[in-house]
DNA sequence: GGAATAACCTGGATGC
DNA sequence: TGCATCCAGGTTATTC
């Protein structure tokens, strides 16, 4: 599942296909793919043709292509803004090349150095989405995210943290903000409003490593302890990222439609009954909101409130 | 206002 | 073989 590993190396990809293209063209085949976008197909289509792009940024699982202004001069006032879901991908085709399965956008582009190209917007479970978004200043000053420079994000990403591996993420935010939740951290570590970036994947091999219980109450953990769980989320992230992301199946692809190899190197997320690789006991597998938290009984722990 | 939950969606896996 | 059901999970709207 496209979580913030994927997202980078889909942005690391597109960037410099993407950077300085002009769109040739847009042809929209499905609408739910443009859940997020204020407009119809043809208004979409009508915005983004003949426009300039001028770079690929992410924050968190989101991303956007700053859109030159129409008259050419200043800051980007306007991005296309993506979101993968659960299933999303941007593929980077030649022109005319045949449909992918589950596409749902084509934008047609003409870049300076490289030729023409496609990017291609293919997605099975039509949870992700497109959409073309006014940028607006960011509170702190700092570039909006990750591969750009300018102090702007999309309006619908603004409520969106930043995320761990940004300059500008504020560790003592993050503490602040698991000392005043009572819900397990598990869940704050999937609040995008925390700490963006992080799914359900990194989130239970963030807890493994930390050693940390997902059902500890958020604000329980000492100060030793969400350091060395912060510390752990980069780490884990870092690493994911290098090994290109984590692949199950054809559901998370590069731009080049590779996957990526970190599946290998999971300790608790998927691994139900099989030996945890520290302690050797077994991975348990519990229902946590809808879906599934990985963990080692033995290994983390869930610790005793102190009574009221 | 904070926290919890349901809904959205498709296709593979499983059971009968 | 065919059908029904379950499961995966990111985000957001709704409910408590």
């Amino acid at each position: 599942m496209p979580e913030l590993p994927e997202v980078e190396v889909v942005r690391a990809g597109l960037a410099p296909a993407v950077t300085g293209a002009t769109v040739l063209g847009v042809a929209v085949w499905d609408e739910r793919a443009l859940t997020r976008h204020a407009g119809d197909g043809s208004a979409f289509e009508a915005s983004l043709t003949g426009r300039r792009i001028r770079g690929a940024v992410r924050r968190g699982k989101f991303l956007w292509l700053p859109l030159e202004p129409r008259d050419g001069g200043g800051p980007a006032e306007q991005a296309v803004v993506g979101h993968l879901g659960m299933s999303g991908q941007l593929l980077l085709r030649a022109p005319g090349a045949a449909p992918e399965r589950h596409e749902r956008v084509r934008v047609d582009l003409a870049h300076p150095t490289h030729g023409e190209l496609s990017v291609v917007f293919a997605d099975q479970r039509t949870f992700g989405s497109l959409a073309i978004d006014d940028l607006v200043a960011t509170p702190d000053g700092a570039a909006g995210g990750f591969g750009g420079d300018e102090a702007s994000v999309p309006r619908q990403v603004a409520h969106i943290a930043r995320d761990p591996l940004d300059p500008a993420f504020s560790d003592a935010g993050f503490r602040r903000a698991l000392a005043r939740k009572d819900s397990a951290v598990k869940r704050v570590l999937l609040d995008q409003t925390v700490v963006s970036g992080v799914g359900n994947i990194y989130a239970d091999e963030s807890l493994w490593a930390a050693r940390i219980h997902p059902e500890t109450p958020a604000r329980d953990l000492s100060t030793r302890a969400v350091n060395r769980l912060l510390a752990e989320v980069r780490h884990v992230l870092d690493k994911a990222l290098a090994e290109g992301g984590t692949s199950f199946d054809a559901q998370y692809v590069n731009v080049n439609g590779q996957a990526g190899y970190f599946a290998h190197s999971l300790n608790a997320y998927g691994r139900t009954g099989e030996p945890c690789p520290r302690c050797g006991r077994p991975i348990m597998r519990v229902s946590f909101t809808n879906r599934s938290s990985h963990f080692c009984a033995h290994c983390q722990r869930l610790p005793r409130r102190p009574r009221a």
